[in-house]
Order: structure tokens, then sequence, then C-alpha cells
DNA sequence: AATGAATGAGGTTTCATTCAT
DNA sequence: CATGAATGAAACCTCATTCAT
């Protein structure tokens, strides 16, 4: 389990600090998929967040931590989304739900998903690190879920590809954020999360 | 079928052109790998590139068509590489012949991929309408397979899912590119290319 | 009547602003007067007017700018010391001195007046516009009073001819300070002026 | 008399020389003209006088020189056209036409006049003096031709103001190229010439 | 004599960050 | 705690000039 980065800030109303980080992100958010995040200026994100550059400098310290804290932010929501799922045992109908509202997740959040995708490479190390160990987590996580269907029996999924397979699922739904360019004219998400969900399970071959 | 964008270059001979380009792409691949388009200066893809900043602007008008001259030369080895399946019935040995040949070209270009992927927004609006462009077509090319491989009976797939399909194959293929830090340590290429494959034709259900 | 130019500001204090420019024409003057307007950098311009080039740019949004700012001030200075004189029944004594307080100004502001006259094809196109419009309205003025001592009949000036006479006025005026490497050894202000005033009342003929 | 100042070239073949500072001066008249002699690059003052950049080298050494070459020119044609007229006895007669003939030049070259008032500051300090000093022989000549018709008695002007009336003429003789925006849509070069002579010789007052 | 590719100093402008108020 | 003016390093790009061919 990946430690905890603190972003710190000279405010010391830790209420106060969460609802400025909140109109941070908020607005970043907005900023970032419309121009990105080397495109934004700090200006441009405290005017954004409704108040003014010192202040927001009062609640990070660089204009990284501001994509920290929009990517955290995502993972904090997934974390929460999922953790029912967590360290359980599951079957194909615990996999097909995880799927669903993993995806449905993704939907919602559609602008962080784009901008930590493809913004991940600006974070400085430690906190890229901190990123890609929560993500592995969520891998690890329906890794597990498949594990379970191979051990109740209504999977055969041989343990050698549980993690590509594990990574596919991750991977087409982050897909459907940040490639919903090619989507979007043919599929609504719940068309999508049922394509999908249909070629995982019976792959080319035997789907109809 | 996009219409070529040109990089204005003064300098008149065309074959010189070519050659300082070439080292251009280079020079610009290894920076970019290293520290993302932004972060890279026009200085040090000229120093990587192997002339004066000076040089660098006759070959190049913008920061950008750096960019863009990376991302057409990866579109151009696509298509040649993929031009033998194109417009041309198919089955699924096809199929996986493409898939094959298509993800070892990413293997290849990794580094290329991995920055096409991340910057792509940065290009400017027309250039990067011309990459998506691209993109389109090769998700259009393993489409046509897919229903080459449905006529001849190979394959039972419903013509509402062949565009989720195809655009799964790119997908999986990019992600090898991009998402390298989560297979290196689990799999090469080839188990790779083996794994996606199979779970494509047979799912995970049918999947040992 | 030409509509004001903007020259836009990042502060917000218009006191400021207001203090930073005449920093910032000042500064410009001395420099634009010793090595032109394009010879001087910006960086000059900031150190000149005192502060940083970061500061500058606060208060100003291009080089150009600068130039503009400097014209401006001059026809700003011109308007007040003139406005006496508008619209105005007006004889020959009116003109006189509307002669000599113009000539006078020019005088004390002729580093200002050179640049203008010299760079002003520097300027944008919208904004050399405004400054000629400024410089017609100036003209106007003075055939408006020519035009008085017409009507009251201390002067028999046909009508056609009315604008060279004002022009001239005009360009003579300005004459003494971009020519004035010509004038300087053989006159002083005041012998300009009365040079001028009696050459335009009584011509080459009449003059003794 | 000014002593010649000599723009140096590596190439040797005297006509070929006078040959191509032929087509530079040309080109470069109506380049300046444009966008002025600062936004005027190298390459594009050869381009326009028809050959390489390296080419253009062979006949100048600065950029500075172009410009001294289109001024020099200038006074060249001057001296020629108003050759006639020196030290010479002369009447008011000759004084007007004199005027004529140095204002139809200008007309005739106005992109060329227009060039050097506004371009001059631009020269490099030496050959500044130069061609300060051959618009100094111009004013001279003017004058003495006006002390010509004093001596003959057509005129009655103080010596003293022998160098204001000179420099008059010259002065707004110029003004007809540099100040064409405020008499193109009111007069023609003859009723320009004819206004300004009328204006000169009999002063605002006896003007009818 | 003609060419044009190469050079790099230096120009303008941006913007993350600080700090006095 | 909030503000926003000030800072200056550093980015992109231009262009006068050279020199090998």
């Amino acid at each position: 389990m990946p430690k905890d980065i603190e972003v710190l800030s000279s405010v010391k109303d830790e209420s106060l600090i969460t609802i400025r980080r909140e109109q941070i992100i908020k607005g970043a958010v907005k900023l970032f998929k419309e121009k990105g995040f080397h495109k934004a200026t700090t200006r441009e994100i405290a005017k954004a967040a409704g108040f003014s550059i010192g202040t927001l400098y009062e609640y990070i310290r660089t204009k990284e931590d501001v994509l920290y804290l929009v990517c955290d932010r995502i993972y904090n929501e997934v974390t929460i989304k999922l953790a029912p799922y967590q360290q359980q045992e599951g079957n194909l109908d615990t996999l097909r739900q995880a799927i669903t509202d993993y995806y449905y997740l993704i939907h919602r959040m559609h602008a962080e998903f784009t901008i930590m995708y493809q913004e991940t490479k600006s974070l400085p190390k430690n906190t890229r690190a901190y990123i890609l160990d929560k993500e592995s987590e969520m891998v690890k996580m329906f890794a597990e879920i498949l594990r379970s269907c191979v051990k109740c029996g209504e999977l055969a999924l041989d343990e050698r590809y549980v993690q590509v397979a594990a990574n596919q699922i991750v991977v087409q739904g982050q897909a459907w954020a940040f490639r919903n360019w090619a989507y979007k004219h043919d599929y609504k998400i719940d068309g999508y999360i049922e394509a999908q969900t249909e070629l995982f399970l019976h792959g080319l071959k035997g789907f109809a």
C-alpha cells in the first residue's frame, strides 16, 4: 500500500484547506481538459479556482502539486467506489459488477481520467511513482477477482495470463475516456460496457 | 484518406531535408522520451540532432513541427508495415499475422509510440486532426480484417461490435508501449502478443 | 474624433498603472532618442524605466505598445496645450499665439516629437491610423483658425490652399524637432518662431 | 564638399558592380517602402534584387550598406538634376524653376525620399554624417539662389532668415513624399508646387 | 562569381514563484 | 488568510553574416 504523499500548505485550518483544494481541483480539471497541463498557467488555475494567485500558493507549493491533487482525487474516488470488491471472494457476477462500476466511474470523471492519462509523465518522480502504485493496486484488485472466479470454477484462466487480463480491463476502461473521440459516434457508455464485457468473457470467436 | 501536411523548410535541397529531418526525429525521440515534449527545449533538440539551433529552424518552423515529424514518422512506418493487409480478403490467420506485425512494430518503436500517445494533445489543431485521421484509418483496417473473418465464417462477431473490437486491438497494442511499466516484469513481447491474441479470440471464459 | 486605443495591462491598480507608464515613457523616450526604437531592447526599456523586464510586461503587451504610449503622450500634451484655440473665432493674433504655443511645446518635447516622427511607421496598423488621425485633427485645428482669419478679413487666403498652409504650419513646427541639426547653429527657438511666422504671413517677397 | 564613402565589394568587375547595385537599390526601395528598413531581412533584399543571399554579400558588407546605397542614389539624382542651378547668378524665375525641378524629382522618387527621411537614423554614424552633409549642400544651394534674388533686387529677404527660408523649401518638398497621406486627397503634385511657391513668395497675407 | 546551408548571438515574451501589504 | 505587483530565468525563434562548394 503506497504511503500518502502530503502536499504542504502554509495554511493551518484543515477544513479550509479541504474547501480550497476542492476549488483548485475543480477549476484545474476544467482547465487541463481544455488546454492541457502545460498550457494552463498558474494564474489561470487560480482564477478558475476562484481566488488570487497568492492564495493558490497558500495551498500548494508548485504547479505540479495541482496535477497531483487531480490525480490523487481520481484514485480516492476509485478506491471508494471499488472498496466493496476488495479482499472478498467473488464470482463472474462480482467481476461484471466491478467492471460496470469502474467504467461508470470513468464515464462520470472522464475529464479527470483523460488528464491523468495524458499528463502523468509531467508529475515529479516521487509523486509519479505514487500514482503508478495506486494504478497497480487497482489492477491487482481486478486480478484478485479474476483469481476468485478461477477458484470457484467459473473461469478457466491460466495464472500466467491473469496480469494481461486485469490490465486489459483497466486499460479498456480508461480508453473510454482518453479515446472517446473514437467511440462517441458509435457507442454510449452502456453499449460500450456491454460490448467490452462480452468480448472479455467470450472472446471474438464465441461472440455473436 | 487524409491529405499530407507539409512541414515547410527554407532549405531547397530535398535530399538534405530528408537527412536532417531524420536526425531531428532521432534526436527528438530520445529527448522526448526522457523528458517529454514540453520540457525538451528547442536548443536541446538541435543539439540532440547534431547541429545548431539556427540549422534546426532551417528545417522546421515551430517546435510543434518536430512533434508532428515524430508522429508522422510512426504512421508512415505503420502504413508500410500493414500495407499488405489492406483491402484483401483474409481469415483468422491473416488477423493473427496483422496483429503480430503491428505489435512487433510498436515494440520496436515503443519510444515513438509512447511520445505520440502522450503528446498528441500538444499538436496544433490541424495536425492533430491529421494524426487522429491516420489512427482512424488503422482502426478501420483491423475492422475490415475482422469483417473478412466473419464473412468467411471463421468468426461470429456482430457488426455492432466490430468497432470496439478493432479499437481494442489497436489500444492494447499501444498499451504495450505506454503502459510498459505494468507489463515489463511479467511479459516479453512474444508472451504479450500471444496472451492478447488468445484473449481476443477465446475470451476469459474459454481461456486456459 | 478618433477613438482611444487601450493598452492592456494585467495590473489592476489604475493609479499604479499611471505611475509605471510614466516611468516607461520617460525611460523609453531617452532610449529611443539615443538609439531609435528598433535598436532599443525591451530589457533596456525596462531598465531605463527602473524595473525588471517582467514588470515592464505587466504594463504593456508588446514592445510596440511602448512606442504607442510615447506617441499618445505627445498628442495628449498637444491637445491640452491647444485646447483653448479649438472651435473659437479668431484673428491673426490668435493664429500667432497658437503657432507660438505649438512650437514651444515641440521645443520642450523635441525628443518625443523626433521619435514619433521617425518611428510612426513601426507602429502596428491600427495604432498607426490612430496617430495619423490625431495629427489630422491638429492640422484641421490650424485650418479652422486660418478660415477664421479669412472670415474676419485679416487674411485673403483662397479656400483651396488652406490645407497646404495648415500643413505647412504643422510640418515646419515638427521640423524644428526632427531637423534640429540644420537649425541649431543659426537659430534659437524664439528666432525660429519669429522667422517662420513672418515668412508665413508676408512671404519671401515682402519679407525684410 | 563631403568626401565619397566607398561601399566595399569583393567583386572586381566594376561594371558588374554597377549592375548588381542597381538591382539591389531597386529591390530594396520597393521593400523598404513596404515594410521599412528594419523589418526587411537581407534574404528578402537579395530576393527582391533577383539573386541569392550569398551574392548580395559579394556587393555589400552590411545591411546598412544597402540603406546607404539607397540614400546615396537619391543625392546623386538630386545633384544631377539641380546641377544647372549651382554657382550661377539667378532671379525669381530661377528660383521657381529650381523648386519645380526639385519637387518633381521628389515626386518621381517619393518612395526613396520617404525611406531616406524615415531611416536616416539607422545609418551608422559616419555614413549618416555624409548624408546630412549632402542635405546641407542642397540647402546651401537654395540659399545661394535666394541670395542671388536679393542681390538682383527681386527679393527683400534679410540675410538672417535666408537659412530658414532655404530649409523650408527643402522640407516642404520632402513633405510631399513623407506626408503624402495628408495631401493626396486634396492635391496633385502640380497644385502642390503652385501652392507652395505662391505661399513662399507672397505669404498668407497677400495670398488670394 | 554565385550559391545557399550553417551558425549562434541576441531579441521578445512568458510565467512559476515570492513577499510586502 | 488573502492579495496581486514584482521578479528574472528561461523559452522560442529570427536573421545578419560566413564560407565551403
